[in-house]
RNA sequence: GAUACCGGACGGGCGAUCGCUGGCGUUGCCAGAGGAAAGUCCGAGCUGCAUAGAGCGAGGGUGCCCGGCGAAAGCCGGGGAGACGCGUUGUCGAUGCGCGUCGACAGUCCAGAUCGGCGUGGUUCGCCACGAGAGCAACAGAAACCAUUCCGGCGCCCCCGUGCGCCGGCUGAAAAGGGCAAUCCUCCCCGCAGCAAUCUCCGAUCGAACCGUUUGCAGGUUGCUCGCCAAGGUUCGAGGUUGAGAGCAGGCGCUUUGCGCCCAGCCCGCUCGCGGGCUGAGAGAGAUGAUCGUCAGAAACAGAACUCGGCUUACGGUCCGGUAUCUUCA
RNA sequence: CGGGGAGUAGCGCAGCCCGGUUAGCGCGCCGCGUUCGGGACGCGGAGGUCGGAGGUUCAAAUCCUCUCUCCCCGA
């Protein structure tokens, strides 16, 4: 999980993000981007309707901060991002899945530099 | 012992590191989703609105009997009308009996009666009132709901026909005796809406009242004066936002860093119904996660959103009880 | 989270309240005719677990219960 200062907390920030961030995805996932005035990140998570129950999308929503709590040291700062899971992802999904996928994403919209991206990674 | 079905209980434990939410005495400590939290099918609390009482109308309500629990919904135990299946009286049918499964079933008994029984409601416990109607049944069949006469047989009227009476018949769910109230209706019961309810505070904005003094370049209304308007200030009211708080996290009260009483669960003591101790989720883009170790272990359905009591639905695995079948031993 | 509505042929809808004949209409589809050919037109035809399961009834798209999916509204 997150700090409360560090996630978005308004509609109107989703909004914002979804229509003006730049906008990268894979499979499995979909992150947007957008520079704020704040001074840090701020983070949002999004899980539709369609992709399951209200415990899968809490499952879904889960992951995707633990992925961003570890690599929030890592990022450049500064910027609003949104990561939203598409609906076709596997109900089976784990950490180990969900962790490379968005670092590639991460590192595609150009705020994590991963120095070594193969290695596996020092808290685990 | 195995398999299947039914019913009930449990719904992973312990340990390490990192992380989240709330509280507190804040380098830390404590607490932190369910049996269904779900569907939202019922019932209550709570809140706002409406409302004298009563009646009429609309809409809704799974409604046998007895006993128990409960605030109510409802649940538990027993019994009955009735339905279905199996067995049995040689077979088929009818009927009777036995067993099993089910049993959302009010609107009556009696040939009839202003009487009586029974049921429902009211009651001053003496008794009183009510228990009334309508509709539907395709196709087939002679005939389908105040029955009827198509066919055959028998009997009667002297004989035939006609007629009358009795018996039988194909059809159909049902053939004169009823069926359907998960048809209308009658009896009985029910105010409407819901925590995104509702209440409080702050802001934009709007309205009303009052103030608006002296000097000087100082808004508009004719250049000036007065007056009026505008700007500004104060008070009151309206308004109700992507705001804050309450509702809201065991409850209530008080002399409010706390104390007292009460509620529920667990544990202990024991004079056996008392005493003591511990515990009580409360978010607001929405808190329970990640990586591992271990136990035989990769485990289903699934996430609190105002609270509580039920109903229904979903569910891997383990344990307990019952029934049926098979196998082994005595 | 709360409150409502709808599932019927490939598509859009009737029928449901008040149960009973073959579940009907338009567009679409198939075949034939017409035309040099196509369209339009005419004739004929196919296509339905009435979202799913259970119940009431002699009989269910229709009545009752449960369940699945979709849509709308409420600060």
């Amino acid at each position: 999980m997150v700090a409360r200062e560090l996630r978005l907390r308004s509609a109107s920030d989703f909004d914002r993000v979804r229509t003006r961030g730049r906008t990268v995805s894979s499979r499995w996932f979909v992150v947007k981007a957008l520079p704020n005035d704040v001074g840090h990140n701020r983070y949002g998570f999004a899980a539709g309707k369609r992709f399951g129950n209200a415990v899968q999308r809490n499952r879904a929503k889960r992951l995707m901060r633990e992925v961003l709590r570890e690599l929030h040291p890592h990022l450049a700062q500064g910027f609003d991002i949104v990561v939203i899971v598409r609906n076709n992802v596997p109900s089976d999904l784990t950490y180990a899945h969900v962790r490379p996928d968005i670092a590639e994403l991460l590192r595609r919209v150009g705020l994590y530099h991963e120095a070594r991206p193969c290695v596996v990674h020092s808290s685990g």
